[in-house]
Parts: structure tokens; sequence; C-alpha cells
DNA sequence: AATGAATGAGCATTCATTCAT
DNA sequence: GATGAATGAATGCTCATTCAT
């Protein structure tokens, strides 16, 4: 009569208590001991279920690449148009809509700092920035002929949508609600019509 | 006849060793001990110049705001165009060209991070994001009718300079170098001229 | 019908996974989980057969004293000479030849250690150390007669075999393959003659 | 006014503390706690004078060797024979007489157990006992001439010196106080006779 | 003004042992 | 008999800060 394995819900939990620790007070203080609380957990059963406190940030960031990636898909349905494509990535990351979570911004913020100090989540966060850089790339790619533009557009409409996630965690008033997605693909509209009367006109 | 007080050159002295480590390794790993030992001084002496770990952060935000207002005025010298100066702002931001420090990015991305937890960091950190976007906000009042897209542009222009230093930090390959504040005027200026059209139509 | 215990297999599988991590290990890595993997068993299992870590040692004490005796028997058999039979123990705790488990010296040594730790380790390593000096002291005094220097002599060919152990175990160059039981004995035989050479002249 | 450095006094203080302490509770209960206790000094300074504990116990191996070194210098004095000199160092290595310190014994032991465990612990461990044994080699060497045999009993005598220092402190009964080394020497004494009487017969 | 020793709270992590199933 | 989750005390180590000189 062994006692059923609950593993897989301990380990949500606390990768979901880690993860509103961790927005609400960054990686250095999500300490066991406050994400054990969070969790109303002993502090002991947290490495019981975690070799280590980078297991829980690397499983937290797998998490938020899967969430992204079904918001993504969800949202690129009924249509082919490169540009509905790109609209819908920018949504899906900003998470505008129904789907957001306030929390998570805040957490991926936490994440791209750590990213710079632990090797691992670097190589995470790249394998995710890398995806939705490339996914631009391609929508961009059909849209304009120059690879070189499509390959600055790409980063930059990346870098918005993180710094977006800078800004409105840490001076949040100045990006209005709802907001972000909107005015980054006027960006880009503009950006793209510029360029398809440049290469009409040759 | 007491010693001649050397204290502004000490506090400039730890600043600066602090803004190296800072970049290097982050905020946690910027030790007093590192501190010390990368300005040659005793880690005593640290604690006798300021109060504490925080004081020297915020007295980095604050050279590093004065350092951008310069380089700023500096670009916007020798024209009253609205878009120039708006150009300029970008420029200095971004770094690009002589006066950058690849240093200050890392430092200021570890900024931008420590706003998030330290609140007296964070007030800080938006008085330098408020000047930028005030900047950014008159300049573009300039340029286009609308009040709500001249507050979205100047707040997404912020978000998209803090982005490029993330992205540029975390995952450098995607940014090709000097890319980023070409790529950032071409949008301005498509979304900008967007705006003109539909006025003039109006 | 209640199932037939098994408790003895178990047992015993136990401390034999028990001695192989201890003597890859040492007795602080020989951790429940680690045993317990290694005896391909559910780590709950082992408390539920030990009251705790120690009685697993104490057992595996045992264990080795029981092998030990056998061989000695084995290897005393045919001969009533007292140098033979005391040659016989050397081999027998040198375990030179067929018999021989490298895992066991390593096992040994590190009961050596814990023996000056836990008190009740170190009654069984008495014991069993008590065992093989008694031996030793009753051979010698069927050679010699002066019976302090048979004790003097049996306690330092207990310590040339425990330090045997631990310089094969830490400086293993220094000792060749099958060497040491020979050397002890030459040094053993050395000194033998010479006390029934001064006997006889007497 | 600089505070002048007490780093060495300090460093000394709690090697001593550490050996006093390991002596008595074995490596893995030295903590920093009780050695801190032991030497009167606030648990964190430890680690202030010692990057980490593994840095305490090679310094007491180092400090170890070198009380060695010294009281086997003293002894080898004014007198050119090999076997005076070998007798020098197994007295010196046994601590008989005066400068002795039952305390090392044990320090000693426990030194030979984490030698197994820890690498580098390991290779002091190496470089201490390569000495002995060079030193018995040289000086065999000289009294008999197969280098096979001198080799043996130069790991032999080593391992005796090791095992008398392990039973000493596991089962001290069994070795009278003063006895190792005469009987250790005596053993010696006996072989090389009969192998100078080997061969002088061929 | 400067030095570097000292403090002690806090951290991630390990583990023997207990317990519910 | 057997399982594996749970507990909590303990450990080595780090560090901002304080302090005696």
């Amino acid at each position: 009569m062994p006692r059923p394995s609950n593993r897989k819900e301990r380990r949500g939990q606390i990768i979901d208590a880690f993860r509103q620790v961790l927005a609400e007070s960054g990686y250095e203080k999500a300490t066991n001991h406050a994400v054990a609380a969070r969790a109303g957990l002993a502090p002991g059963l947290i490495h019981y279920h975690f070799k280590n406190k980078q297991e829980i940030l690397l499983e937290l960031v797998k998490s938020l690449k899967h969430a992204l990636e079904e918001r993504y898909e969800t949202l690129k349905k009924g249509s082919n148009d490169p540009f509905h494509h790109l609209s819908a990535l920018v949504r899906a990351t900003l998470m505008t809509g129904e789907g957001s979570n306030s929390n998570m911004v805040a957490a991926w913020v936490a994440i791209g700092n750590e990213a710079l100090k632990q090797e691992e989540v670097g190589e995470s966060y790249r394998k995710l920035t890398d995806f939705i850089y490339e996914e631009f790339l391609h929508h961009l790619n059909q849209i304009i002929q120059s690879q070189e533009t499509a390959r600055s557009l790409a980063a930059m409409t990346l870098a918005t949508i993180e710094g977006a996630f800078q800004v409105a965690a840490a001076n949040p008033k100045l990006i209005p609600e709802g907001s972000a997605a909107p005015t980054l693909l006027a960006m880009l509209q503009g950006v793209l019509k510029e360029h398809s009367r440049g290469e009409r006109k040759k």
C-alpha cells in the first residue's frame, strides 16, 4: 500500500509560490523559507522536490514559455496574414487581454536579471527570446525584402517587449493599461509601410 | 592644520569601482569587499564615506543621469527640429558613438533590477526614466497632435531603450552593434509619418 | 496466512549496499538515500528494518568479523605450528589471495574511523581487534617466553595490519600488491628468531 | 593609525582549536560553531581568516609535518649510522618522549580519514607519508641490498606507525605507553639481521 | 582619515528520522 | 511489509555593518 506520489502537484505548488515571491521580492529574497511559507510547506520539503533553487527557476521559465506558446497559437488562428501572426505574438507576449497575469510580468523581469548572473538561466532565457525573435524574423521576412532590416526590426521588437515589462514593473504610471501592444504594432506598421513604399519606388 | 578633505575624490573612486563590479557581477556580488578591492581601498573605508551600500547605488544613478544629460545637451546642439532633439535623446541614452561605455549598459540593467527591489532605488530610477519620458513627450507633442498617442509613443520609446539594454546584456547576438538607435528612430519616423498623413487627411 | 518474513534477506541486502557505499564514499556520504538506491529499495524501508544508521554499521562489523573468522579457520587447517596459525591470521586479515575483497578494505578503514566517534561502534571495533590481538598473543606466547614482548608484538602486528589498510587506501602506490603479509611475517620471524637465540644463550 | 594585523595569531588560534575539536570529535563534528566556541571567537571570524574548513585542515597538516621534521632533525643528530637515523624517524613519528601530544595522535587519525574523502587533503597526506617512506627507504637501502625488500619494509614500517596511531586511538589498552617505537624497531632489527646474514652467506 | 578585525544574522542545502497511506 | 512524502535541526559559508585602534 504505497503512498501515492504527489510529486507533480507539489512541484507545481512550489513553482507557483516561487513565482509569486519572485515577482514580489526578487530572486535573492525568494528564499527557501519565504517560498515554503508562501506554499504552506515545510522548508525541507522544497529540496526534497527540487535539487536546488535554480531548478525551480528553470522550471518556471519552462512553464512561462509553455504558456506563451499556447497563447500565441490561440491568437494566431484564423488568418495567414504575416502581420496578423506578428501581431498575435506581440499580444501573446505582452499578455494583453484576459489571459494576463500581472504576476508574470514581474517574474519575467526578475528572470531577465538572473539570466545575466546564472549561466544556465541565461541559456534558458536565450532559448525563449530566440524563439520570439525567430518568429518575428520569419513574419517580417514575408513582409519586407531587406533581411538586415528584418533582423533589426525583429530584435527591436523583442527589446520593446522586454523593456515594456521592465518599465511596467518599475515605473508603471508611464504605460497605460493595454497601450503597449497597439503602440508597438503601430510603430511596426509605420516602418513596414515606409519600406514597402520604398520598395515600390525601385 | 587639519589634513585637506578628500571626501569627494574617495566617493568618486568608490562609485567608479562600484559601477565596474556591478556591471561585471551584479548587485548581490558587488560586495563591499569586492568594491574595496577594485578601488584599491580598505573595506572599512567604504562605510566611512557612505552610510550603506544603497547610498553608493543612488549616487551611481545620479552620476549616470548627469552623464546622460551631458551627452544629450551635446547632441541636441545645432538644430531646433523636434525630431532632431528626439533623435539626440535616443542616441544619448543608447550611447551610440564616441561617448559610449559598455560598462554603463550592464550597470544600467543591474540598476533597473534593483529598482524593483529597493524602494529608494525605485524612486531614483523613476526620476531618471521620468526625465527621459518627459523629454520624449515634449518633442513628440510638437510633432503630432494626439496627446494620447504621444504619451504611448514616449513610453514605448523609453521601453525600447530599456529593453535594448536588457537584450544586449542577456542575448547580445540578437542586436548588431550600432543598429539599435537607427532602427528605433526608423520605427518612430514611420509611425509619425502615418500620423501626419492621417492629420492632413482630416 | 501471513506473508513469509523476508527480514533476514532484506537486512542482508541493506548491509551489503551499505558496505559498498561506505567503501566508496565514507560514512557521512553513506546516506540512507544512497544506500537505499544502491540496494534498489525505497528509503523508508531502511528504517523499517534497522532502527537507525548505527545499527547497520554494527551489523556490518559483525559480518566482517564473521567473514574473517571463517577465512582464519580455513587457513589454519592442516598444521598445529604456532607460527603457521599466526601466519594464517595475518593472511586472513590482510585478505591476501582468493578470498579477498578490496571493498572490505575500504569499508574497514571507514569503520576504524567511526570507532573513534561513536561509542558503540568503538565497542564493536574493540571486540574485533581484541579477538585478533588475543589470537596473536596466544600464538606468540607459544613461541617466545617473555609475555611482555609477546603483548607488544601482538599489538604491533595488529597495528601493522590496520595501518596497511589505511596506507593501501590513502597512498596505495607505497604498498605493492600482495607484499603486505609476507613482509609483516618476515618482520615477525626476524624478531622471533632473535628472541629464541637470546633465550638459548641464557 | 591602522589596527595592527593579528592574522597570524588568530589563524594559529583557530588551527589549535580545530586540532583539539578534531581530535575529540572527528572532522564532521568539528563544526565552525564548535571550533569557534573552543577558540573563544565569533563563528563568523573563522571564515574571515580561512576561506573554508578545508584550508584549516590543510594548514594543520602542514603544521604537523613541520613539527615532525623538527623532532626528526633533533633526534637524528650525533650519529651517522643508518639505523640510528631510521630509529630517529620512528621515534619522531611515534612521538615518544617529551615532545609528544596525545592530541596530535587522534588528530592525525582523523586526517588520515579525510585523506580518503577530500582529494586535496589526500594530496597533503600523501606528501607527508611519501616523505616518511622515502626517508625510511633511504636508510634501509644503506643497510640491505635488495631494493625490493627495502621498499616493502619501508612501506610496512610506515603502515605500522599509522596503525599504531589508529589502535592507540581506538583501542588504547592494547598498546602500553612507550612500547610502540621499541617494538617496531626490534621487528626491523630482526629482519635486517636475517638479511645481512643471508647476504653474508652468498 | 584610514585600517582591517569582528560580529551575527541569514542563506542554500543535506539528512536521519518519522509518518500517513 | 513497503512506500515515499514530510519534518526540522544542523552545517558551511557570505556579507553588510560596526568598532577598536
